[in-house]
DNA sequence: AGTGAAAAGCGCGCTTC
DNA sequence: GAAGCGCGCTTTTCACT
C-alpha cells in the first residue's frame, strides 16, 4: 500500500533533473494552460493563472529560454492529411556496432510518415510510430525502408486501431 | 447517394479520404507553418503563405472548424517536469469481452503519466507510452495500474532510452 | 472566396512598488 | 520579482471586388 515515490521528494544522490531551478506553482499553471491551448493570448493566460500580464509574459519567456517549453505545435487530424493508417513497428537490428546504429538513428526518424522513433532497451532496439495512407502503403513502406536495409534484423508491424490521447505530461 | 445514418460523413462518388473537402495548397502551407510553430502571428503566417492576413485568419479558423487542426499545444521537456523515465508497455488483456475492454479503454489513458494509448491489432491489445519520475516509480506504476487489474493478462515494459521526433504528419 | 481599411484589443518596454 | 501605464502593432470585422 505504500507509495514511496510521489511528487518530488526522493532525489538520488547524484543530481536533480537537468535544467536548473525547479518549477513553482505559477510556472506549473502556465505550463498546464499552454499544453492545453498553446494559442491563448498572454492576457488570457495571466488571468487564468492569476498574475499580471507582464509577469505572465516574463514567466512564459523564461520557460522557453530555460528549455522547459520546447515548442508550440498544431495537432492535425491524420486522416485529413491522407494518413489514416497508423502502425507501431518494432525493429531489431542485426549488428550492434556503433556506426550502424548511428546511421539507422540518423536516417529513420526523418522518413516520410514517421511520427516518432523510440530507441528502446530490451529485445527490441527501436519502436517506430508511423502513419501512412493505406495498408498497401504500409506494406511498401516497411519493405522499402526497413526490410531491405541490411542493418535491420527483424521487424514486427502492429496496426493501430485507435490512438487515445493521454492526460499529458504534467503532474497533478 | 448519401449515407445519413452511418457513422462516417457522406463520401462523394470519388473515394477521397474521410473528412470532406480535400486540402488545397494554401491549406497545406498553413498547416505546415502551424505544425512547426503554433504561435506564429497571423500576420507572419499570411506572409509565409502569400495571402492577406484576413484570408489567413479565415483559412486557419476553417481548418479548426473542419476538425483538420485538432488543437494547439505546448511541448514540454519531460525531465523538467519530473518525468525523466519513459517506457512503452505492451498490454494483453485476459478477457476479450466488450465491457471489460471498454472499461480498460476508459480508465487507462487518463492515469497519471500516460502520454498516449494505442489500441492495437495482433498479439498485443494495447501499447502504452508513459513517462514517470524514476525506474522505481515505473515499477510501482505497472504494479498498481496494470498487474493488479484482473482484466490485464500480460504486460511487457520496455524502457525508452531516447525519443527522436519524427518529421511530422504532413506529406511533402 | 479573397482583399483592404478601420476599429478594437493586445504585446511588450518602461517605470514604480 | 510583480504590477501599471502607454505606444505601436496585430487581430478581427465588414463592405467591396
Amino acid at each position: 500500500m505504500s507509495t514511496p515515490s510521489m511528487g518530488q521528494p526522493h532525489i538520488p544522490t547524484t543530481h536533480r533533473h537537468v535544467g536548473g531551478e525547479p518549477l513553482d506553482d505559477v510556472d506549473r499553471r502556465i505550463l498546464a494552460a499552454l499544453v492545453e491551448d498553446a494559442r491563448v493570448t498572454n492576457k488570457q493566460l495571466a488571468e487564468m493563472v492569476g498574475i499580471a500580464p507582464s509577469t505572465a509574459l516574463m514567466r512564459t519567456r523564461a520557460l522557453s529560454e530555460r528549455g522547459i517549453i520546447t515548442g508550440f505545435e498544431a495537432k492535425v487530424d491524420l486522416a485529413a492529411v491522407g494518413r489514416s493508417v497508423q502502425a507501431l513497428i518494432s525493429v531489431r537490428l542485426r549488428a550492434h556496432d556503433r556506426d550502424q546504429i548511428d546511421s539507422f538513428t540518423a536516417r529513420v526518424p526523418h522518413l516520410p510518415g514517421v511520427l516518432a522513433t523510440f530507441h528502446t532497451s530490451g529485445a527490441v532496439d527501436y519502436m517506430l510510430h508511423i502513419a501512412v495512407g493505406s495498408t498497401e502503403e504500409l506494406r511498401d513502406w516497411v519493405l522499402d525502408n526497413l526490410t531491405t536495409d541490411p542493418v535491420v534484423g527483424h521487424t514486427e508491424t502492429t496496426l493501430v486501431f485507435e490512438q487515445i490521447p493521454g492526460r499529458g505530461p504534467l503532474p497533478e
